[in-house]
DNA sequence: TTAATAAGTAACTGATTAGTTACTTACCAA
DNA sequence: TTGGTAAGTAACTAATCAGTTACTTATTAA
């Protein structure tokens, strides 16, 4: 009717952006098609034209957030220095990175209440190259006798997992507690720091590196 | 029409057992009325009648498990022994209370990607009540100096709950991963002794007391 | 130039669902 | 015993929404 030039890459990406932040937001369900087109601001029959269906463009915007967490992955994997600093990259780089992604946040725990139906199509993927070289740096670290024998990797991965992501899936309760915004850089370096201080002193071997410190600011 | 005895006290339990299992497996949004009368045995009318609205209702189920840990919080002020053991325990009642409790679990994560719109309503109850008793005991450790008195209690306070709450959270995961029976008892007990161990490593003063240890099966 | 195809639109459809209406039936106090 | 009230029923309604239909318009390869 009107004159609107095409531009189809340019009109995919308005979809998935659209619906990045709906979905987020409602869940699945709780997202409408009508108002992601609307967000898009593209007819809805593109949708359907592009991705087939609301799991379809679904799948897509799931399968993009967990692409971005398998690449704070890999970096890593290059990273230097003792297992101990390397923990400590890796918590800080992960930390931040559930910062800046609110969205997947929100889509993992969409997902774990939806018995991650979706999810589990992708998490192969992070179970068998991501966890793995986490776990060769918590193994390296007991095997250089600087953290505890008797840790069990898993739980631990569990709970570091846990300590970095509850505060961002739960961050309008505690904002609401704490009466303070919980993504303010302050507030945020400072949850950061007690979790590193609170994951090390939890791993540490302090039986025999006694002496050991480890740097607060790394 | 066909002869049925009144009783609207078990009418109203049933509507209650029925919608707690509903709404904790579907949420708010994702509950059908008509599905929680069929599974509560009732006409939907009652529901109406008994609870005005589908957020009524919720409302009800809601107030009803943020009630059952307020009871747990109770309990833990009863506590004898150290500050040690105190937190041993408070942490062991509070993990069996989640295994025993997957309605309050799915709950609290429905709300929560719902900005805790309805447990505002019900949280002051926890932050006035069972927090401070938990910040009691661990100040009381940091006094007898059997704790690190450089720990940020507010932030100690969401980790715990954080390491906690999240095996749960996340069960459906960590059993495809692991393939193995999250809630089976023998796994549970492992948590629990990781939990226990990596909190109180994490909390502990090793600098001064060197020589303490603590009772692992507590 | 043109015909095949991809991008785009508006209006519709059928299924679902929270809440209501208009009614009947059981219970119990006076 | 009876009349008022609470418990209970079936059928309806208005709104919502995923997906479709039947169509027009732009782009591009031959």
């Amino acid at each position: 009717m009107s004159f609107r030039e095409r531009n189809p890459e340019e009109s995919k990406q308005r979809i998935i952006k659209a619906a990045e932040k709906i979905f987020a937001a409602k869940g699945l369900d709780g997202a409408r098609v009508d108002e992601i087109a609307a967000a898009a601001q593209i007819n809805k029959r593109m949708i359907y034209h592009y991705y087939g269906s609301k799991e379809g463009l679904y799948m897509e915007i799931l399968r993009k957030n967990y692409n971005k967490v398998i690449k704070v992955g890999q970096r890593a994997t290059k990273l230097k220095g003792s297992a101990l600093e390397k923990v400590t990259q890796v918590i800080r780089q992960y930390f931040y990175f559930l910062a800046e992604n609110e969205e997947f946040v929100r889509l993992i725990q969409w997902e774990s209440l939806h018995h991650s139906r979706y999810a589990r199509k992708i998490l192969p993927d992070i179970a068998q190259v991501t966890l793995p070289k986490l776990k060769a740096i918590l193994k390296e670290g007991i095997q250089e006798g600087v953290f505890r024998s008797d840790l069990d990797i898993r739980h631990l991965v569990i709970s570091i997992n846990a300590v970095t992501m509850m505060y961002f899936a739960r961050r309008d309760v505690y904002s609401f507690l704490w009466q303070q915004d919980m993504m303010h850089p302050k507030t945020l370096e400072e949850r950061l720091q007690h979790i590193i201080d609170f994951t090390l002193h939890g791993i540490l071997n302090h039986r025999q590196g006694e002496g050991t410190t480890y740097e607060k600011n790394s």
